[in-house]
This record gives structure tokens, sequence and C-alpha cells, in this order.
DNA sequence: CCAAAAGTGTTTTCGTTACACCCATGC
DNA sequence: GCATGGGTGTAACGAAAACACTTTTGG
């Protein structure tokens, strides 16, 4: 916030443009989940610094828009995503951190359901990348990354955002495989499916898996009208 | 972050100065901790838009430095102190939050000790006010507030950062009383002291409370050591 | 009938809560 | 001796962890 104590700092902020020469981007950490894997969706790094490299989806945020909505406005561009999870992760601002001139980025990261779209992906030089095996990024974005994992780690626990990676019918074994892939650990199946039953999630749809070669699970759906209630 | 895979973008970033129109600055939510209640400090806003009203501490982010250095900056313009406890809660960005123009702001909190720097306070025209208390803020203050305590709360359960408001030496029953007054609810004795030992933050001083009207405590003093090795 | 995953309960363990009495000091 | 807060232990409860066998389907 500009100093308000000090009314000559205020009326330099109005009046003079170097308080200005600061760009501010959005980066979206977009991340699918896809045959019992995390990933993240990047574009090739078109900068000559960054040659060969893959970075997160961004872009600089506009006069007149919110950074919120300037996080739903890259999303949307990018993959045609409309009403989706997107939350900030946190703002990355050292002074070294683009080549191009001093830019800080506020980051945010959404969870989206890969089949949802796959697409709209050939408009643009995207690709889902496996979070695992992800090498050197651009910028700074190994470290945007690797702050909104530990996050999701720990928000997954608390609320129920893990069901935006997940078609709208989906059986238990593949709710605890997000969770495991997420989490990086394995989970017991039988306490897993007690402590999910407790949540009230998730909707019973007494459907069943089709074309799988043993025997069909039971599918269900997350209960969006509770969460929308609270 | 610029949006790399259009070099059209990274050419107008690097040229047009209407990417830069947006000023970034930083707001401190100073705590302090004294007589059984949350202390912020705030200073008089001079802007006419809120006269009267009060507002965290901030100041324009400056070209060359990194964000975590430009808190640490405001924090010891103001109160003189160095070397404290200061965390990024995340960044507010509505476009109309600062009536003199397009200014996001990235919240920082702090916890400090107020005993350690009564001093300083004169020279600026900052005063220490009851979390509890506070009416309307200048700008989006209050919610940068709220949002810091919301953090505040779960980081306390989690991390030994409550020593920062405590003097070197003090007793369990004041560790007690600043975890109630950041909670907002009462604890019970007996299993506070269980808990607390159990986590072995504190060092037995072997010292005691003096001019207290009663049986006079057990000082503690937080083991620093042990959380530097980490 | 074989492979593969679905579905299902009980026991143990551990952390959290609730709770009441005697003790040391200043006045 | 009285008021004030310091210091202490145990039982009950509930959440989490460990753990194995039967069932259903496709092939």
């Amino acid at each position: 916030m500009l100093n308000e104590s000090n009314p000559r700092a205020v009326k330099k902020f109005q009046q003079d443009r170097e308080y200005f020469q600061i760009g501010v981007s959005i980066d979206c950490v977009i991340l699918g989940y896809e045959k019992g894997k995390l990933k993240v969706l990047l574009i090739e790094c078109k900068l000559k610094e960054y040659e060969g490299l893959w970075s997160l989806l961004g872009d600089i945020l506009q006069p007149e828009e919110d950074i919120d909505e300037a996080s739903y406005r890259i999303l949307k561009d990018r993959t045609g995503l409309d009403d989706v999870f997107l939350e900030q992760v946190q703002t990355f601002g050292s002074v070294k951190r683009h080549p191009g001139g001093r830019v800080i980025t506020v980051g945010y990261y959404s969870l989206i359901n890969i089949r949802d779209h796959q697409l709209k992906l050939s408009d643009n030089i995207l690709h889902w990348h496996l979070v695992n095996e992800l090498k050197e990024m651009a910028f700074d974005h190994n470290k945007i990354l690797d702050t909104t994992l530990c996050k999701l780690r720990t928000r997954i626990m608390e609320e129920p955002i893990i069901f935006n990676l997940l078609p709208k019918k989906f059986s238990l074994r593949e709710l605890q495989s997000v969770y495991e892939a997420i989490l990086g650990s394995k989970l017991d199946r039988r306490n897993f499916r007690k402590k999910i039953f407790l949540t009230d999630w998730l909707i019973d749809l007494n459907e069943f898996e089709t074309d799988v070669t043993h025997r069909p699970g039971k599918l269900y759906a997350f209960n969006f009208q509770k969460f929308l209630q609270k």
C-alpha cells in the first residue's frame, strides 16, 4: 500500500511514472489428473533466454481487471474452461525473476478434469507434463509449482476441492488414486472409504463402472448442492 | 508472468509503458501482544478519501528490491526492528481498492514483542490498536487483517512462531494467554502444559517470575537453536 | 477357474478432552 | 488467613492406523 502517512509519497505516486515501472503478471498452475498421474499444463517458452524450456500459463494483468478475474481470463483463453476452481497461491517478487524487466507474478492454481477439454489444446502449443518428471522450467516456475503442490497437499485434506480433477462420475478407486497422486503416498483402502463416507461429500449414483476387466466399482458424484449452500 | 508463448506480448511488455501503469505496494500487518490482548500497529491515513481512518503500514515496492526485502524495509523504517518474523499472507488486487489509481498490494504479517521497541513509536504517528475493537480501516485493510488472522490461527498450531510475540523469558501462563488471544477461545491449562512440553520448543530457565502478587511461575525461553538447525 | 479389483469390520493405538485438588506467594 | 494463580494426573472418548478374507466380473 502506498504510504498514506506521507503526503509527498502520495503525490509522487499519483504523478510520477517511476512508481509504475513494475509489471504485474499472473501465472496459473493448471493441474490435471490422468492414468494415475498428476499433470500440469505448460506452454513452450518463446523467450530466447529460456529456449527449449516450458513455462506455466501466464499473462500480464490488465489495468481494468482484478487479479482473480485475470486468472480466470487466462484459464478461459487457454483451455476454454469457464467456471473452474482457481485459488491464489502466493506472489513471487524477486528482482531478477524475469529477464525482460521487473515483473512480479501472482501465482494461482486450478484443478481441472483433463478429459473435459482435450479439444482446445491443439489451439495452443500446450502440453500436459507429468508433475513428477518435470525438469527445469522457465523463470522461477519450478518454485511456483513446488509452492503450489505444498499448498494443495494441505488444502485437499481440508476442503473438497479434489473433485475438480475428476469427471462427474467416478469410482472410489479413482478418487483414492487422485489423493495418492497428490500426496505422493499410498492410502489404506478400507480406512479411506470409511473416512470419505463420513464426510457426506458423495452422492451414491447406484451406477457401476463399465468396460473394466474386473468387478466394476460403484460410481459416485460430488455433492455440489451441499457445498453451494455453505 | 508475461505470456512467453506470444512474442508480440513480450515485445510489448518491453516497450510499452502501458503495461507498467500498475503500482505495487506492500502492506504489513504488524501484530503485538500486551496485557492479554492482540494488537495491530496502525498509522493514521492522510488520504482525504479516508480521513480519520487508520491503515496498515505500507509503502510502494521499489524497483530494485524483492518483495520480501520491501516488507523488511517497511518494518525496519517504522519500528526500527531488524531480524523479525515476517511472512507473506496473500496479494489483494481489486481494481478499485486504491482511490489514487491502480495499486495491488502484497500483504505481509509480522509478530513482534511490543516492549522491545516502544521508543521508536513516537517517531511516527503510529498507534497500537486492539484487534478485537477495530472499526473501519482505510482501503481494504480490514480484509487484509481478517485474512491475516485466519492464516495466523492455523500457523500457530503448526509452527513455533508465537514466541515472536513474547519477551525472551516468559511464563507458561503468558504463553497460553497469547494462544488464547489469537485463537479467541480459552484453553485448558493442564492440557496446554502437557501439549507444549511434548513439543520440545521450550527451555526451562529455572528462574521465576518476580513482582507478581501470587505464587511466581517458572520462566521459559523458546529453544531457538533447535529451530535454526532444521 | 483364474486374474484383478471391489467391498467389508474389528482391534489397537494415540492424541484430545474433561476435570479437581493442593501449593507457594503477597498482602 | 485469604486471595490469586501455579502446578499436577487420570479416565473417557474419538480419530486414525493396522490388518485379511470374500465377492464379482471379464477373459
